[in-house]
RNA sequence: GGGCGAAUAGCUCAGUUGGUUAGAGCGCCUGCCUUACACGCAGGAUGUCGGGGGUUCGAGUCCCUCUUCGCCCACCA
């Protein structure tokens, strides 16, 4: 990491950090926007290449490619979670000491900007075509330069640690450089082709769409049974059924199936066309269902893609008679088909007009109500129209079949892994890509025509502008379509790295990157095409693991959308509460895969998990700030352990299970062997798990108990306060190293006040922590536990027992000498978390006293004369004798199975077996003090 | 229509190749302003693991079936 030395003024670590000076309160506002300040001045997330063993430096490299939202986006909570989750494996990529990489950038967005500022011209009175393409680009790069980018600030609110310095756009020159040379490459390689065919058409947004962008949107239609009279038998009619009649003037046949019995006879006959009377042929072919309808399906090669296809296959015209705005107009081969009064008119208004006319005419037989699926436009929503129209084609079935293999050899790994069989099916059945887009917004498809009609060959895919034929040397044009905005966006792995700049450093550096995060609804848009992409031009995949996460939605599991104004405002939560208060409840609340619960009407509520760690963490520092201060400490290396007490140890030991189960949770950074074995494609990523794990150990363990147990050691001058302090500041220490990915400011801002902090040094870019190698104290570790045990117990007999909380109470531990001994010194402490007074011993009182049976051989009796019932404590042991005497006798059954023992693995019976002595211990125990406390009776 | 997945505490979800008395967070109930923290502390309650059948010494986990949800894909006009 190359860190430009530290900036000049360092506002927090100048002047001395006093514990008076750590405000009782947090502040995220004034704290964040300082600390990403140094952390963008120090260069702590600008990726080095040379540093990448890749490109012969000493360090593995790991990227992670932000994918890049709409240039003209405002952040939503959507954002927010993609980003945090991308922050998090950035941030510990980065600690684990990767050159890290986190590339960031912007999507000119085609369809989506075009729309923008057509809808802004249109508010003035003016369509693109008043303004002419050339101006109309411009306009619209003005708006972007304007406008866009507001997004990039708002995810460094949010903490993202991309480098900033390498941020990229998919209309820059460098990478329109990219698409150009990929799209020439394709075409080359046959892979490109222009296609004759129907298409999905949006008659708004007047473009082409792929598959993919052509959405399914459940409605509810009419199927009208249509009479087309059969020609020379009047009393003969053939009925068809259609949702949409209006398509019937570009009718050409109808076809049925050739099995089917019903219509043998009349295939190769005519049927006449109501409305205009035109005969049409009678076609047999598979594609008509026999089972659906009446079996015949009328023919509009034009307005259909399947028909389309038929007509095909029958050598059928394909007359047009709906125009791009979807009116009712003739156009090629319709001459004569779309009679006066319906000219011009709207597809819908004509469907009306035609459906009355046909019932006046007694052609209409039936209407029914018909549910179906019917696409639209994904950016505007408008029904889509098929329209048979010249397209650009990417070739997709050669450029699958690597994708296809990397997923299922385990190359790349997709999780959850739910997702793999959906990817398989998708790239099974993959189609061709129209890529071809009637806008202005975008890269423009870079191939000529010659338009001499001299020569064959007179289409060129070129590298360069071309301004004469190549071949005659007359006048070319360029085709006046842009591509798709996806058709840059799969380049996105290797376009923002440099290619096709073969040389460049920073695409062998980083390129394959590690995880892609993502949402699922863009698998195929953008992550497979990706995939196929990396294949294609650098023959490896682009990343090792997909990451798809879930989405935030409402209490009510709506999704949060514009539309239904149930979002929440990142922004608004950052000033509120502080991006680590959003990123801990984004992270925490959402397991791989699973959807996030936010309330947009409660955000105090829906935050208080974030916020509530936050100041939880905030007074630890307090604590340790105050009771320790700032100045020397000695490090936990220079403690000898046999120095170190039971609290000691024990928490030592806890934090070395945290770290352990940190690393589980998130998992392996990349696949060791180039390719993901079986038992690994469902490691890790689980951030949830990660941010539950750290959560635990600083609160439950740190706070709940270490704290409260060194208080008195912290206070007491000497040598064990030494080793307490340097105990304490060490584990916390290593607490904000394992939570600073999630929540970055707060631990940096803490982080940089510890005693020993060298200036100049951040969180951002510290060693990630790592176990100790020990285990020698785990002796000590243990008897803590049974420290915990008996003041735990005690408090529950406190509560149990409604024992006033200020009242004292002389506790007595029955306990074996052994632990007498061990324990003995311990007494004060147990006294003080359990607010009790504690003696051993070895006798047991007489009278009224709640016992509770404890591990190690101890029984802990609470007297409490006059405030328990001894034949209510009596009934209560039994009852807790009864409940541990028949689940002894269920594992004694168990352990007397032959097919148990015989069968059942080792370490299971072995696991059993001391169960049952300890049970078997504990009944003994508990049927003295019953003896004791009730009598023989 | 095809495919995939899910059903476990009031809610959201964990539960690794079958093997302790099925867990967590949130919520809920009770008591506490105990000099880091009431954005807190302590304690507590809660599940015929969707129904039915099967395999097994043993099933939340495997198989079959039914029910209910969710997702993806799709040319039934």
């Amino acid at each position: 990491m190359s860190i430009s030395g530290p900036p000049a003024s360092h506002p927090a670590s100048t002047s001395a950090t006093t514990p008076d000076e750590l405000p009782a309160q947090y502040d995220p506002a004034s704290t964040e926007a300082t600390i990403y300040e140094r952390w963008q001045q120090a260069g702590c997330f600008v990726a080095d290449a040379s540093r990448s063993t890749r490109a012969g430096g000493d360090r593995d490299p790991y990227s992670i490619l932000m994918p890049p939202p709409n240039v003209t986006a405002i952040l939503h909570v959507g954002h927010g979670l993609n980003n945090s989750v991308q922050d998090v494996l950035a941030r510990w990529a980065r600690m684990k000491g990767r050159e890290t990489l986190w590339m960031p950038g912007t999507d000119h967005a085609g369809i989506a900007t075009q729309n923008v500022v057509e809808k802004q011209l249109g508010a003035e009175g003016l369509t693109r075509n008043d303004l002419g393409r050339e101006k109309f680009v411009q306009r619209t790069a003005a708006f972007v330069e304007e406008t866009g980018g507001v997004i990039l600030q708002q995810l460094k609110a949010i903490g993202a640690s991309a480098d900033w310095s390498r941020t990229a756009y998919t209309l820059s020159p460098a990478l329109s450089v990219a698409v150009r040379e990929a799209f020439v490459r394709l075409f080359e390689r046959g892979l490109i082709y222009r296609g004759h065919r129907v298409i999905h058409w949006c008659p708004r947004c007047l473009t082409s769409l792929s598959d993919e962008e052509a959405e399914f949107e459940p409605e509810s239609g009419t199927l009208y049974h249509i009479g087309y009279p059969v020609e020379g038998s009047p009393d003969r009619v053939l009925t068809v059924a259609t949702t949409r009649p209006e398509t019937m003037l570009g009718d050409v046949a109808v076809a049925v199936n050739p099995a089917d019995e019903r219509y043998a006879s009349l295939i190769g006959k005519h049927v006449l066309l109501p409305i205009l009377d035109r005969p049409i042929p009678v076609v047999a072919d598979e594609y008509a269902d026999p089972e659906f309808g009446t079996g015949v399906v009328k023919i509009t090669p034009a307005h259909d893609a399947n028909d389309f296809e038929v007509g095909r296959r029958h050598d059928l015209a394909a007359p047009i008679v709906i125009d791009e705005h979807g009116n009712m107009n003739e156009g090629a081969d319709g001459a004569g088909r779309v009679p006066d009064p319906l000219r011009g008119m709207d597809r819908f208004e004509a469907r009306k007009a035609i459906v009355a006319q046909l019932e006046a005419s007694g052609r209409l037989l039936k209407k029914e109500q018909h549910e179906h699926n019917v696409r639209h436009c994904y950016r505007c929503h408008t029904v889509v129209e098929p329209r048979l129209s010249d397209q650009w084609f990417v070739r997709m079935a050669p450029l699958a079949e690597p994708a296809l293999e990397a997923v299922r050899s385990g190359r790349v790994r997709i999780l959850p892994e739910k997702w793999v069989g959906v990817y398989e099916h998708w790239m099974t059945n993959i189609r061709d890509w129209n890529i071809s887009r009637q806008l202005w917004w975008g890269h423009r498809v870079p191939v000529w025509y010659c338009r001499a009609n001299t020569h064959e060959n007179d289409v060129f895919a070129s590298r360069e502008d071309l301004d004469a034929c190549p071949v005659c040397g007359g006048a070319v044009e360029q085709d006046p379509d842009v591509l798709d905005t996806w058709f840059s966006s799969w380049l996105w792995p290797i376009s923002t790295l440099g290619w096709p700049n073969e040389q460049s450093v920073d695409l062998r550096a980083f390129y394959p990157s590690d995880v892609l995060v993502t949402a699922p609804e863009i698998l195929f848009f953008w992550v497979a095409r990706m995939i196929m992409a990396g294949y294609a031009f650098m023959g490896d995949a682009p990343f090792h693991s997909v990451y798809l996460h879930g989405t935030a939605r409402d209490t009510q599991g709506r999704k949060m959308s514009k539309s239904l104004g149930n979002g929440i405002d990142p922004m608004d939560v950052v000033q509120l509460f502080g991006a680590d208060a959003l990123r801990y409840t984004l992270i925490a609340g959402m397991g791989l895969g699973t959807d996030v619960f936010l309330d947009p009407a409660d955000l105090e509520k829906t935050f208080a998990p974030g916020r509530n760690f936050a100041t939880k963490l905030w007074n630890i520092g307090r604590f340790l700030l105050t009771n320790v201060g700032t100045g020397d400490v000695r490090r936990l290396s220079d403690i000898p352990p046999a120095s170190l007490g039971r609290a000691d140890a024990w928490i030592l030991d806890r934090l070395d299970t945290a770290i352990r189960e940190c690393d589980r949770a998130i998992g392996p950074m990349d696949s060791p062997r180039g390719a993901w074995a079986p038992e690994d494609r469902a490691a890790g990523l689980r951030l949830n798990d990660y941010a539950e794990t750290a959560r635990r150990f600083v609160w439950n363990e740190l706070a709940d108990w270490y704290l409260e147990a060194i208080k008195t050691r912290l206070l007491t001058p000497g040598d064990d306060q030494q080793v307490a302090r340097a105990v304490l500041v060490h584990v916390f220490d290593r607490a904000l190293r394992l939570l600073h990915p999630i929540v970055p400011f707060i631990t940096e801002a803490l982080w940089q006040r510890l005693p020993g902090h060298v200036d100049g040094t951040f969180l951002a870019t510290t060693e990630w922590p790592v176990t100790a190698a020990g285990g020698a104290t785990a002796d000590l570790a243990v008897q803590f536990e049974r420290v915990k045990e008996i003041v735990e117990a005690m408090r529950r007999v406190r509560a149990e027992y409604g024992v006033q909380p200020g009242k004292p109470i002389g506790a007595i531990v029955v306990a074996p000498a052994a632990s007498r001994q061990t324990l003995g010194d311990e007494l004060p402490l147990v006294a003080r978390l359990a607010r009790t007074t504690l003696s051993f011993a070895d006798s047991r009182p007489e009278g009224a006293a709640a016992s509770v049976i404890l591990s190690g051989g101890m029984v802990l009796i609470v007297p409490l004369e006059g405030m328990i019932d001894v034949d209510k404590e009596c009934a209560r042991l039994s009852t807790e004798l009864a409940a541990l005497e028949k689940q002894l006798t269920a594992l004694e059954g168990r352990l007397g199975n032959p097919g148990f023992v015989d069968r059942a693995p080792a370490h299971v019976i072995e696991s059993e077996r001391a169960k049952r002595e300890e049970w078997a211990a504990k009944r003994a125990m508990l049927a003295e003090r019953i003896r004791e406390l009730c009598g023989e009776g």
